[in-house]
DNA sequence: ACGAAGGCTATACACATGTATAGCCTGCTG
DNA sequence: CAGCAGGCTATACATGTGTATAGCCTTCGT
């Protein structure tokens, strides 16, 4: 635990609050509906003093990205680095310091913004999927980086719908009792494939045949919902 | 084909009109950044047509929102009533007409409205997961409409983070190839679990004894990635 | 043919917000 | 002590937007 999770250097400053306020309105209300106002307000500085940081509003919008990136990977370097992977506590101390940046994160991702935080994501799952594939014995006809592309966007789509999932459960899902939900149902989804290997089969059959009927053209076999 | 996915009646009306170009300007803009201007502009008819018709800007987002719904029912039953479940070319014909939707309905329910659709979502995909329960040797420790709604937020993170999918596959998601790769990448995903029956229940035990262990306080085991 | 009803437009208003500017105050440096 | 650099504030400005109002024009019933 070299550097625990929190106060940076360069923290407490006005700056720091700033981007932090900054952070959580966007986070809750979204980058449109935050106001520079309110932002200050929340920082405890004036407007202006937001503008003379940071420029503009959409600076200020990078500059959060920029943190949430950084922060996202010295925890992917430490849980990395940390030889016993498995030490829950660790994981733990993760997912707790990104608690604060989920919103942020969920929406940002969801406006077509923070590019670069999805494929760094990207990155570090398609790694995972590689190495998952060594031990397999079908060879997969898809790109690793485009499944780790889709599973990413699969992944993120709980932290971007959680209002939804929070909904259906009855409880909040970042509540402890909503991520032990959460993370059963998890486990039971991973756990169970979706479609045997016949049917996946007979979907690339399926698929193979529309690639090579109609090359213009809408196609049809199941995959949005 | 009793109604062929297209023009309902009261269409071509001007309020269908209007109707249409916010469906597009939410989709593509986003709520906040779309403006009655623009919408009426693409509408072909004046600003204040758009409040005669719908009373103020979130009366009409309601009301697409309630359109948008009466179509996804549609396509839903008219799929459930055909015996003939694996018709492709209904699958594709359902797909084409929800396509101009997609912007609007992933942009929807990023921002937490569009409730009632996610929910209905999360009942049909309840009912398909029921059914497969039934031929399963271990009994689902979760509620199958928590592991609908769990599985709808990741299928529909999909559309949701369309932007960054398409920028990894290096097509647009919704041109043929782009819907080819994902099915493909989607088959082979679905195909494969991503958890061992010894993964799953040394995860589940974990659970368990966290669950026991601390009420309250943040958990640790892995979901959100 | 006449008259009213309603789809439809043009204009104006009120307001919130991002942005720019001028200046204050504190702390450091020579 | 003088002065000055930079964090910080207060105020003003320009603009885009949702909303409200008054009136035109087409259509349809009588």
């Amino acid at each position: 635990m070299a550097t625990p999770p929190g106060p940076d250097p360069e923290d407490l400053t006005a700056r720091a609050r700033i981007r932090d306020a900054a952070l959580r309105h966007f986070g809750d209300d979204g980058f449109e509906k935050a106001t520079i106002r309110g932002i200050a307000r929340t920082a405890g500085v004036s407007p202006g003093l937001v503008r003379h940081h940071f420029g503009s509003k959409q600076a200020l919008r990078e500059a959060c990205d920029e943190h949430l990136m950084k922060m996202i990977r010295r925890l992917n370097d430490q849980v990395r680095a940390d030889t016993t992977l498995s030490d829950v506590s660790y994981v733990g101390a993760a997912r707790a310091a990104m608690a604060p940046y989920q919103l942020y994160l969920a929406r940002s991702l969801a406006d077509g913004s923070a590019a670069s935080i999805f494929d760094e994501m990207t990155r570090i799952c398609e790694e995972w999927i590689a190495g998952a594939d060594a031990g397999r014995p079908d060879p997969p006809d898809v790109p690793a980086k485009i499944r780790a592309a889709v599973f990413t966007a699969m992944a993120l789509g709980i932290p971007v719908l959680a209002p939804h999932i929070s909904r259906a459960m009855g409880v909040d899902m970042f509540s402890p009792e909503g991520d032990l939900l959460l993370s059963r149902a998890l486990v039971d989804l991973y756990s169970h494939p979706l479609m045997t290997p016949e049917d996946a089969a007979r979907a690339r059959a399926g698929l193979d045949r529309l690639a090579g009927a109609r090359p213009p053209g809408r196609r049809t076999e199941e995959n949005s919902p």
